[in-house]
DNA sequence: CAAAAATCAATCAAAAACTTTCAATAACAT
DNA sequence: ATGTTATTGAAAGTTTTTGATTGATTTTTG
């Protein structure tokens, strides 16, 4: 979504300040009204900021950093539909656990507020609290690139609790070989997670469909899929055992 | 909701003053009456000040706890040399534990990087991310108004780890009471700190000494205190058991 | 308590900012 | 090169914001 330098210098006008008007970004740039006008939208769209009368303004839960953007910038709408329609099936009053991880994220704005919820996902977190959601989070190592807690201290805090239902993203999706995700560490809390709750739900938009990553995490049969699309042949490949659940915008 | 600079402004009017005149607004901000008025209508409805006759007066909804923010602007400047101070203690190679709290917030630009970090700040873990340093985060219940870790998980999750180095802000110091604060829960985790720690350290300002609040953290000889400016008689009032380091800029 | 002063809410025209549209230029693939 | 698409800047008309004016309301003063 960062596509132009342009945009780059904008986000960057707003790191310091909360707001910016249009026309110190127009000298800032050294391009017209009409294409910074442009780039706001688009900017907008993406949740970079928000536009305001006579120029832009920071977003209060600023999501803006860099490994996550990148990631959040791809299939943002195939994610979105997925996360709306996962955040519908949490009903007031649930504990549920929400992994680290850019779909899950995506969730937050539309989860009802009288529920509690344990996540391992440092950013999670600061949203949920933003909504006033009463939130825990677990403890351990936090691992830079995702901020997401990983360890020996994030497994056993969690053990301490249990939940209705939980919400993860997946890198891997394969008829034989189950769900799994790059990192060793991960996996097992999403494991762990699965295991504590009543149901478990994987969020994954259709190019983590026959794929396979290093670290499995359990098999099909644990979780529901929730995802956008999948065509026919795709879906022949898993049994009638495993849960898919397609979402329709 | 903070859309304009304008808005900016005067929520900044507000930072350090209780109440704000409207005719001090106009000209801090170069705009009309009418302009003005408009503005504290518009903040009003989002909380964010309280209209009163004659300009506009900051909401002190928090009973005791003045938020992350509003503390953090107060006494910068002390707190800025304190910090400073204590980061020069941190040795390369320390494990140390930073509690949550403005002042010790101020330490983190100044931490030597080789370093490995135990906090229940969820703010301050994400500083200490952006210095790229090896951070761990406690477990639990987050309290809103400070996103610091606290309850029965964070105490458990703090038990697996040993500190040389401790860091801490409190509310109150006392020649016979100790140190104090006014969340019960917190001054446990602070208490448990201490004991986890070879040293402990409690970053404080001129204006916490012979204040009480309300939950005991531990007595004065179980800490050094690191303050800015202290005068004479506040400082016969302690014992010469006391540890106390006046930091000069 | 009543008059005076100050503050406020409502209204309206001017100014500023916005959206839409379109032609020109730049980037792209064929 | 040639046609196609995407990006840009300018000009149109529309909407929002602004500041001055009015009279109503509140606070202060005598």
């Amino acid at each position: 979504m960062l596509e132009t330098e342009r945009h780059q210098m904008i986000i960057d006008a707003l790191k310091n300040k909360n707001t910016v008007k249009l026309q110190e970004l127009v000298e800032l740039t050294n391009s017209s009204e009409s294409t910074i006008r442009r780039d706001l939208t688009q900017l907008e769209e993406g949740k970079f900021l928000k536009r305001v009368h006579g120029g832009a303004a920071r977003l209060q839960g600023k999501l803006q950093e860099p490994s996550m953007t990148e990631k959040s910038s791809k299939n943002l709408q195939a994610k979105r539909v997925i996360a709306q329609y996962a955040a519908g099936l949490v009903e007031e009053g649930d504990c549920i656990y929400l992994d680290a991880g850019s779909t899950v994220l995506e969730m937050i704005p539309f989860l009802p507020s009288t529920i509690v919820v344990v996540t391992n996902g440092l950013m999670h977190a600061n949203e949920l609290l933003d909504k006033k959601i009463k939130t825990f989070l677990i403890g351990g190592n936090i691992k830079p690139t995702t901020k997401a807690m990983i360890g020996r201290g994030a497994l056993e805090s969690l053990t301490h609790y249990r939940f209705d239902k939980c919400f993860m993203g997946v890198n891997g999706i394969h008829p034989q070989l189950g769900f799994t995700t790059p990192d060793q560490e991960e996996a097992m809390i999403k494991q762990e997670a699965i295991s504590l709750s009543r149901e478990a739900f994987v969020l994954a938009d259709e190019t983590k469909f026959s794929e396979i990553s290093f670290a499995k995490i359990a098999d099909l049969h644990a979780a529901t899929i929730l995802t956008n699309e999948l065509d026919v042949e795709t879906k022949e490949q898993y049994g009638s055992k495993t849960k898919i659940k397609v979402v329709t915008s």
